[in-house]
DNA sequence: CTAGGGTTAG
């Protein structure tokens, strides 16, 4: 745009057109202070706008939300007499949709002396913006012209209401479905909780292209099915009829950081540099986040230090990752690099910062850190802030005050708080605060047996046994059992999941006596772990 | 020279 301006400033006289496209340039490049400003230069060396003028200057005043300008210009189509073009309406519409002003929205709508497909859509979609979907749906239904975008858009607005049934009812009442359709209702299905006819949907189909993976993709990722989303990850290879983007590739990698799946992670990294996706700022996040939480902390800071763009979550990634492995020191430096950057830390970021405190042992260190995202940062802190000073506070010993500070918090303490403080009754052996925690914890979470099990093995560090029996028989009272906490291993490519004593892998024996060895050598080399002098280790 | 629709990360 620097160089256009550059060339447009040596024009003596430019006309409309040029000014339009000047217009336009910046409009593209989202500048759109810039537009406006240029069009009110425009307008002092008195050179008349013409149809295309308007549309491009009104969505830049609906963009940045100039809607005084936007009022000033309406009243100057008004009297050149432009609101008969239909662009002109249509973008209109849009920008008082935009910026939340329906009536006035409508008012044009209705002075329109024409309108086409185009200015329905974007009356409905401003009724749809300001979710009143019955409007949206009567205008619908009042519409003389209905093509397969003005049947999308109202589909999406039921979808984002999270009404399906009209949704479908649409959908199956549509004349011409594109893909673009199918694929509303598989996002629908998929952000909605409803897996089973997002997959249903998806066998329908008789073309996919990216978007139709990349919904079913999503949806198993928004519903937790980790392993459902790298079967359907590897048939899209298989079938390969359509190429994996970025999208596609965050949400396979996230899977592998949930599942530990490091060597079908590290493919995928391998793998999105061959389709050029080398650069890519999701991407690259993705893969911080996938080393981290698979625990080769080396790989995060590689991929880091490679990426010549870097965003908000990069570095919230990295910060986060180092802070988890307890390398503190190196996450509050990249703390410190981010805001020399230039990038201005938010609440996801702190959370990081005082993790990392809370691991180093910096009590003064990470309220101080919370004191400044307030101060500095005017960061309005959430629960999990909270919970992460009772950690803070509790890890170190400092109980009362953790207690202290849980009853100044301006709001109720949740479960994740409790469980902070139980977990640090265990440490420091405070019974009397852990019953208090579990009392809470009943109440919060009745169905949720951990918080039986961590108060009991608190009884049970004091041999208090007595207790740990009566907590067993609460416990059982309650009528839902412990799940047992599952590991994950990557074999060959596949991920298993087992848990302690676990006899379900069909070569049950072959491990157990692999393990019962390991053990026999453990204890020749005089090597006893905490397990072993309780018996359990063999 | 102009207008409307879908996915992703901490």
């Amino acid at each position: 745009m620097a160089h256009a301006h550059k060339v447009f400033d040596q024009i003596p006289d430019p006309n409309v057109a040029l000014w339009n496209a000047m217009f336009r340039g910046y409009a593209k490049n989202e500048w759109h202070r810039e537009v406006i400003l240029l069009f009110c230069r425009m307008k002092s060396l008195d050179v008349m706008p013409n149809c295309y003028t308007f549309p491009v200057v009104i969505k830049s005043c609906g963009k940045i939300n100039a809607l005084v300008e936007g009022e000033e210009i309406n009243c100057e189509l008004i009297k050149g007499g432009f609101r008969a073009n239909p662009y002109v309406g249509t973008t209109l519409i849009e920008m008082y949709a935009g910026g939340g002003f329906i009536g006035a929205a409508h008012k044009v709508f209705l002075e329109m002396s024409e309108r086409n497909v185009f200015a329905w859509t974007s009356m409905i979609n401003a009724y749809i913006l300001c979710r009143d979907m019955v409007s949206a749906r009567r205008l619908f239904d009042l519409a003389t012209e209905r093509d397969v975008v003005l049947w999308n858009t109202v589909i999406s607005g039921y979808i984002e209401l999270g009404n399906m049934v009209s949704a479908q009812e649409l959908f199956d009442e549509m004349p011409n479905r594109d893909v673009m359709s199918w694929n509303t209702m598989l996002n629908g299905y998929a952000r909605n909780g409803n897996i089973k006819a997002c997959e249903r949907l998806f066998e329908e189909m008789r073309e996919r292209n990216i978007f139709s993976w990349n919904a079913l993709i999503g949806g198993y990722a928004h519903n937790g099915c980790f392993f459902e989303l790298l079967g359907s990850f590897k048939r899209m290879l298989v079938e390969g009829d359509v190429l994996p983007n970025d999208a596609t590739l965050v949400n396979v990698l996230s899977a592998c950081a949930r599942l530990g799946a490091l060597e079908l992670g590290e493919w995928v990294h391998v793998y999105a540099e061959s389709i050029g996706n080398k650069g890519n700022v999701y991407v690259g996040n993705a893969l911080i986040d996938m080393y981290a939480k698979c625990g080769i902390m080396e790989n995060s800071l590689n991929v880091f230090s490679s990426m010549d763009v870097k965003d908000l979550i990069t570095w919230n990634s990295i910060i986060y990752g180092l802070a988890m492995h307890g390398r503190g020191v190196e996450a509050l430096n990249l703390f410190s690099q981010m805001k020399n950057a230039g990038e201005k830390p938010d609440g996801i970021t702190f959370i990081g910062v005082l993790c990392a405190c809370t691991h180093l042992g910096l009590v003064e260190d990470g309220l101080s850190y919370f004191q400044s995202m307030v101060d500095e940062y005017q960061i309005v802190p959430q629960i999990e802030h909270y919970g992460c000073v009772v950690d803070l506070l509790a890890r170190a010993g400092l109980l009362d005050r953790a207690v202290n500070f849980v009853k100044e918090m301006p709001m109720e303490a949740d479960a994740v708080i409790w469980a902070a403080l139980l977990g640090a009754c265990k440490i420091y052996k405070n019974i009397e605060l852990a019953e208090v925690a579990l009392e809470q914890l009943v109440v919060l979470e009745p169905k949720n047996p951990a918080n039986y099990v961590m108060l009991s093995n608190v009884y049970g560090d004091l041999g208090r046994w007595k207790d740990v029996a009566r907590l067993k028989v609460a416990m059982r009272d309650t009528g839902f059992e412990k799940v047992p906490g599952c590991s994950l291993i990557e074999l060959n490519g596949t991920v298993v999941e087992f848990y302690s004593l676990d006899e379900r892998h069909p070569e049950t024996e072959e491990i157990y006596g692999a393990l019962t060895g390991l053990t026999k050598l453990l204890r020749s080399s005089r090597y006893v772990t905490a397990l072993m002098e309780l018996g359990i280790g063999a």
